[in-house]
DNA sequence: TAAAACATGTAAGTAGTTACATGATTCC
DNA sequence: GGAATCATGTAACTACTTACATGTTTTA
């Protein structure tokens, strides 16, 4: 998986801009996918190369104009085969675990502001992501709703454990 | 957090070769971060550079020699002052979700293969973490400890969801 | 009139991976 | 003698981010 792939399947449905597209980044899977403009729009212009994607300029009223790109039948078929390979590995990257894992070299303050903020942090996680997926109920497809849930179960088990070690430390019971 | 601040870490503990603090990515913790040797090498390089490791060569019986690297009082310090920061953003990349999320673009058979192998894919991390902590049980401290724990309880959580999945689209109960 | 949102793009730098290159030593 | 493991390193490349640069339009 790299951004053009995924440029490619948010093309698919509609045309957009790149303006748009980081927008879809951030609204619909932020929590498993992120990219900033810096990419995106060379992206896009190394696509529009590759004949997989074409460019017209839109005029708005009320806003700047805006480039739209549209997928090209090419560009489907690139995405199709894309879709169709097996997922690559998952790859999580996390400071807080890193953190916590050593520990035993920092002060008990010091773990138990990460800890606490670490939980508070899965929490706006878990709400900001349960508010989205109520947010956008009627537009989702069984498949994208289930990529949320999978997100939130993992948010919630994250959040549970932490309660739980926080309570029986002796801090006297987590604030919700 | 990067790889300097990881190598500083796993050598506040004991003195490492290379080699062995890929290994020790490896066991301790592939599934919040990994790095390559083609990493490692430049990195314990500049590290030596900056006066924060020392380097010393090794001979082995039974095995090739190796450069073995001790921290330095100003390694240790710039750890600790690693350790005081606020933990980074938490980063997820996820090719299985990205494939789902475009799931309705693929035929029945390409997600339910999708589905099935996400779910295998994940029961194998969870294998492998659980051993890897019964294993280690004596080594690890409980903030380690709790690193793997919460690792465990969110594959549990997806694995648990997928399931359901699964078992309610028709297809018969999930094979464990 | 200033801030916020909309909109596009580039340049420099960061942080890594993959593949290559080499070699010791052990175990089957 | 070949595979596996131990061991180190480099070169080319990939894939990004951050900061910079610019400009429009709306809203408070």
């Amino acid at each position: 998986m790299n951004i053009q792939d995924v440029i490619l399947g948010i093309l698919c449905k509609q045309p957009h801009s790149g303006y748009e597209i980081k927008r879809h980044f951030e609204e619909y899977f932020s929590f498993f996918f992120d990219a900033s403009f810096g990419t995106i729009y060379p992206t896009l212009s190394k696509l529009e190369g590759l004949n997989l994607i074409t460019k017209e300029a839109v005029r708005q009223e009320g806003k700047p104009d805006k480039n739209v790109y549209t997928i090209t039948e090419a560009g489907k078929e690139h995405f199709r085969s894309y879709l169709v390979q097996p997922a690559e590995k998952e790859v999580l990257r996390s400071d807080f675990l890193m953190h916590l894992y050593f520990g035993d070299m920092a002060d008990e303050e010091t773990m138990n502001t990460l800890l606490r903020e670490g939980l508070q942090n899965k929490r706006d996680m878990y709400t900001d992501l349960e508010q989205k997926m109520n947010q956008l109920d009627g537009k989702l497809s069984p498949h994208q709703k289930l990529c949320i849930e999978l997100g939130l179960v993992q948010y919630k088990a994250f959040i549970m454990k932490l309660e739980h070690v926080l309570e029986s430390s002796g801090e006297g019971p987590a604030p919700s």
